[in-house]
DNA sequence: TCGGGTGTTCACCGGTCTTTCACCAGGTAT
DNA sequence: ATACCTGGTGAAAGACCGGTGAACACCCGA
C-alpha cells in the first residue's frame, strides 16, 4: 500500500502538474513547455488544467463546463468547443510534435500527450 | 512518469472490465488496449461493453438489441451485424494477434480472447 | 477616449455516426 | 442440386456533432 504524498486519483491538489512536456502550476496560473511559458487566459488556462488533471481518462463537455465555467452547460452553448479550439491552437504552436486533447465524439475530451503521429493508409476509414 | 496510474488509489474501480489486453471502463467510456485509447463510437462501445459483461457465455442477438439499442430488435434489422463488424475492425487494429468476438450462427456471438491463429493468407476473403 | 485583449455567440462547414440497403459467402434444409 | 437462412461486408443517405472563423460586447489600462 502506498504512503504515498500523492493520491493520484484522489483530488487534484498537486502544486504541479506535468503531462509530457507541459509544466502546469494551477496555483501560479502558469504554463512552461519547453521551457517557455505559454500565455494563456483564464478560461484557457482553466480548460487546461480541468484536462490535465483528469488523468488520461475523458471528461464529458458537461463536466468540462461545470469545472471550468461552473454551472450546468446549456444547450447550444459552444463555449467549449471554441475554447478548446484556441488551446489546441497555442499547445500546437508550443509543442507542434505532441497532441495533447483528443475528441472523443458523444463521450467527451481526453488529454493525454501522444506524438502527432504520421500520417498513415488509413485502411478502411474509422 | 508513472506506469502504473491512478486505480491502486483508495476507490474500488470495480466499474473496470480487464479482457486480455482490453481494459474497458463503462463509466468513463474509455477502452485502452495495450496503452493506447481506442476510438469507438457510442454504439460501438456499448456493443463491446454489453459483450465484455457477458463473461465468455453466448449472448443472442436479441439480448445484445435489448442491451445496447434498447428495445426488441425488429425483423430485417442488421445494425448489429454492422457494429460487430466495426468493432472486429478496430479490435483487430489494435490487437491483431488476438480475436474478441466469435459468431455462434443461429446462437448469437461470444466474447473471448483468443489467440489469431498462426500465420494464414486471407488472400480471398475467407 | 481609444485600443487591445477577452469571452460569448453565431453561422457555416466538414467529418463522424447511425441506419439502411444491396450483394455475397457459407451452411442448412428440402 | 436447389432453395433458404444467417451472417459478413461495402456503400450510401441523412442526422448529428464538433471545428473554425468571425462578429460583437465587455472590461480595463494607457
Amino acid at each position: 500500500m502506498l504512503t504515498r504524498t500523492m493520491e493520484a486519483a484522489g483530488r487534484p491538489h498537486d502544486d504541479v502538474l506535468y503531462v509530457g512536456a507541459l509544466e502546469i502550476r494551477p496555483m501560479d496560473g502558469l504554463v512552461v513547455a519547453g521551457g517557455r511559458a505559454l500565455n494563456l487566459s483564464v478560461r484557457e488556462f482553466g480548460l487546461l488544467v480541468a484536462l490535465a488533471r483528469s488523468g488520461g481518462g475523458i471528461v464529458r463537455r458537461e463536466d468540462l463546463y461545470q469545472r471550468v465555467w461552473g454551472g450546468a452547460l446549456r444547450g447550444g452553448d459552444r463555449s467549449i468547443d471554441v475554447y478548446i479550439h484556441k488551446l489546441r491552437v497555442k499547445l500546437e504552436e508550443a509543442l507542434p510534435d505532441c497532441r495533447f486533447i483528443h475528441t472523443h465524439v458523444g463521450f467527451g475530451y481526453r488529454f493525454s500527450p501522444e506524438p502527432s503521429h504520421a500520417f498513415h493508409i488509413p485502411a478502411t476509414g474509422r
